[in-house]
DNA sequence: CTGAAAGCGCTTACAG
DNA sequence: CTGAAAGCGCTTACAG
């Protein structure tokens, strides 16, 4: 087992300088046919392969992403990844994943660990309790761009890839409303999130567009946990007026609130109806689905998010640049028949 | 943005060596306090972040693992990554992970990129198409250790952790044979696999053990395709004396079987029991579910991969060492109510 | 206590 | 056509 070839291996062994390797090998038109064929016909019998390390080293480039996202198993953030790496590996580039699993000490942690790894950029889906910006402002700073996705940043100054929230909310109410529903409740996300703040604001337009009266009393807070959502269900269908149809934050919630049906509202289970972000590939082995998803196309997000984050690293090469992209991904509604 | 502060920078500034900077950040016992503070709050002012990837590079390490496995939205591939990047963690090192999408020129190209990007070890689930063993002596021969986890490699000669599938079939026949069944079909996987006659030849010496004759117009191939279950169950479930359990590869076709008994044969739908390898957290959210899953525990296969390969690591810095390791993860019979 | 030098593997501008 | 030298950011054995 021998430790990687070097040029200068190569070098000695023919007896020439290891610049004249170097050339033979990327096919320098300076170096003689003959040479040429001596360094190549050694590279190969030596299985000599290039150390990209020292090349990034003296790039001063590691041709490395950083991905963190809250949770690998989770199928949206899964097919996000997928969307990254096919950009990156277009670009000759790697990909570090790193989950925060929701926690903000994690999270910073990984920041600290890519940043000391000179990642050439960080794509994030923030953990659900992350609230300070600073350590992506350290980021910056320190010449590493960040782009967003999926969960808003708590300030606007970011480069910033979402699903077109509002779009797929009005879809998803429309539909409902369509298919008869007046009472329409809201499981909302965690509410320190600013992706569930707008998207309960864009529930209400969405009501108010429908000619929808907006009742506080439907909106109930979920916090991604089964037990959490169980609480909230058991809340909504104890009451004297209960809705029909739920607009649901994510939906694996959808999922747990389906569980919660069969288990304790049997009866309702095909009568209410609900919308979910998220058009998880799982959902087409399920008996009992969500009416309709909402496609947020996390995989095309994922596309989106690297490609802004090259044209960032590429413009910072020639200048400085303070201006942030906020791209939003169509959303379109599938029907689950 | 400027780009990443070195020690340079702070020795010219600070009119000392950048030979005493390093010594003074890593806390020196030959620096003098008046140095070493001097230093720290110049660091931190500008937030010197210490350049890994120029330690790594002098280290001639990467401290970087890569992970190849077929496809990341496989849950089984998802708890097997996150047991990998645990024990990763653990050691300070970085996980690089890429998915084959069971395509054998992809898989070459990528340990090729990981061989160029000098990543410290190789874990890897090889396509269900992986037949030629050359990369992966190449790899070793160049310096770089290799662990298989899951699929086996077609020689014995490589470091490997599995599922005890032989218990694991064991247990499922068991299991279908006190159930009453005895035909007892099986869903082979695609033959070129190894694991797949693996587990072809531990299901008939289950049989055999349960006294049960083994008919061979049972096993059945499937390719992870739906169309390719659809047409396997449709053979078998047209026979003149079809089979009454299933025993199947992988869960993910159980999810296919399930779907076809629910389209074409919803009689049978409570009456065929099947069991699969691969305990997939979806399955919790199915209304009809295999009647038992064969937990292979991807999550702990992942550390113990992990583990072995860092101790072929450390081993690899003492002495060249020739003696291969099957690991083998206990299986749990996992009945689902 | 501080600093000069060498070196990790490579590329590239320059000299010959 | 070939080679010597410098340098990417860091650490470490050695000299002073």
């Amino acid at each position: 087992m021998k430790k990687g070839v070097t040029l200068k291996d190569i070098a000695i062994k023919l007896n020439m300088s290891v610049s004249t390797v170097s050339k033979a090998l990327s096919n320098d038109a300076s170096i003689s046919d003959m040479t040429k064929e001596r360094v190549l016909k050694l590279a190969n019998e030596w299985y000599y392969t290039p150390n990209e390390a020292a090349r990034h080293f003296k790039q001063n480039k590691s041709f490395t992403l950083g991905l963190i996202i809250p949770d690998l198993l989770d199928q949206f953030y899964g097919l996000a990844i997928n969307g990254v790496e096919e950009v990156a590996a277009e670009n000759k580039y790697n990909v570090i994943v790193s989950q925060s699993h929701e926690n903000v000490e994690k999270e910073c942690k990984i920041i600290d660990v890519m940043s000391r790894n000179r990642v050439d950029g960080v794509i994030i889906a923030i953990s659900k309790n992350t609230q300070d910006m600073a350590p992506f402002h350290k980021l910056i700073y320190t010449g590493i761009p960040v782009v967003f996705f999926a969960r808003a940043p708590t300030e606007m100054s970011f480069n910033y890839v979402s699903a077109n929230n509002e779009d797929g909310a009005l879809k998803a109410i429309k539909f409902l409303v369509k298919r008869g529903h007046k009472r329409i409740a809201h499981l909302m996300g965690p509410s320190a999130m600013p992706i569930s703040q707008l998207r309960l604001e864009y529930y209400k337009n969405a009501l108010t567009k429908e000619g929808i009266e907006f009742d506080p009393v439907l909106v109930k807070e979920i916090d991604f946990t089964t037990a959490g959502t169980n609480k909230v269900m058991k809340q909504l269908l104890n009451m004297k007026n209960p809705p029909t149809a739920l607009f649901i934050f994510k939906n694996y919630v959808s999922l747990d609130a389906i569980n919660y049906l069969k288990k304790y509202h049997r009866s309702k289970l095909s009568k209410v109806d609900m919308i979910g972000f998220g058009n998880l590939p799982l959902i087409q082995y399920l008996d009992h689905k969500p009416v309709a998803s909402i496609e947020e196309n996390s995989h095309i997000m994922g596309i989106e998010a690297a490609q802004l984050l090259f044209r960032t690293i590429d413009q910072q090469e020639t200048e400085v640049n303070e201006i942030y992209h906020h791209i939003k991904v169509p959303c379109k509604l599938i029907i689950h028949h």
